[in-house]
DNA sequence: TAAAAGTAGATTGTTAACAATTAAGAATTG
DNA sequence: CAATTCTTAATTGTTAACAATCTACTTTTA
């Protein structure tokens, strides 16, 4: 996935998010500052972080002085709407910005793409699951949609604490294949319908 | 407004956001953790705690040991969309929780707007700001929109950030009485469009 | 002179000790 | 016995010192 990390917070951030995704955590289970700094060998300073901004993305809940929470998953009505949402985003960003896509800016896309090839025939759900977005996050800024990344986030992040996605893999992967090309052919309508089709 | 802050963190963050949206400090120039600490009378940890959440909020811009920064608004055309995003999200909770709502949760929602009032009659922009958004806020909460509220406020982060709005304080509180009187009476096509043209 | 490498100061990142708050059970009181 | 008040252990909140990193400037080198 070759995810840079410079500061501690951020790997400790990272991997809390993809054990949340993994369920490893049961829900509404508190989480405890000490156990996990033990476990990551790190002080409480950074877990700390994490846990804010965890609570920020929309995975954990936070009370004062009562720490955090893995969050329930939204209800099916409102998952319904939180998808419609993040389609509505991600049709806006492409329709917007797809013209100014550089040949050059489709190389992050691809290597998405591969990563997202080898995740599906592993046939890991949280790997899928994060290779999944993190394709479409590469759509995003090669898009010029940094702007709406912290929305869209939230919004993937309530997606993935249901994430029970159809299990055959080579769909997910051919869905994604679909867009690319037709992004690569400049091809917007095709593009965004193969989007909007791909995110459920 | 009779905001209760537990921590000092939330009341640092609280100020911080209120300082930005008053434009007090300069789009673009970081903001030191330092300084600020020193001004507020605490240490770093709350700052940066602050500036962190901040940056997840959207006010702030974050880069890993460089510090923050304050966020440029968004461009014309993006903020018509985050505009779009803000009334189907409001609109979406009234029509699925309207109905829910007892007569007593409209106590917050009254109070509400009786700040607006104070605040219109005052005539300080970033207060009449505060309240708008506080008085919006109420009615979500009344509604069981709690879920969505991490998105909401980041839309509104987004419009904050250019709030030029009408300086007919007057018609600002109007259009808010217009809503609450609609939800009050159960007129939920009545409240949703009030809603609607109200938010801009 | 221009590019590269080094250096000092400023700034953020991390840690560990200390303070404040919470929650649960024991003791007390009516 | 039920309700309330203490007490204590667990947990989070805050602080200040220390470490790592970046920035701008100076020095070196071709």
């Amino acid at each position: 996935m070759a995810t840079i990390t410079r500061t501690i917070r951020e790997q400790v951030t990272n991997q809390i998010r993809d054990d949340v995704v993994a369920g490893k955590f049961p829900a509404g289970e508190p989480l405890r500052e000490a156990e996990l700094a033990e476990r990551f060998g790190v002080s409480r300073g950074p877990i700390r972080d994490a846990f804010l901004q965890l609570s920020q993305e929309g995975f954990l809940g936070y009370q004062a002085n009562r720490g955090v929470t893995v969050r329930k998953p939204p209800r099916a009505e409102n998952r319904e709407f939180i998808v419609l949402l993040r389609q509505q985003i991600e049709s806006y960003i492409i329709r917007r910005g797809l013209d100014q896509l550089r040949n050059g800016s489709l190389a992050p896309i691809k290597a998405a793409l591969n990563d997202l090839k080898s995740a599906c025939a592993e046939g890991d759900v949280t790997t899928v699951a994060k290779c999944d977005m993190a394709f479409h996050e590469a759509i995003l800024v090669a898009c010029n949609g940094d702007e709406f990344l912290p929305v869209w986030k939230w919004l993937c992040s309530q997606m993935l604490l249901t994430y029970s996605r159809l299990q055959n893999y080579q769909q997910v992967y051919d869905e994604h294949v679909e867009i690319l090309e037709a992004l690569e052919g400049g091809r917007k309508q095709t593009a965004i319908a193969a989007m909007k089709a791909n995110i459920r």
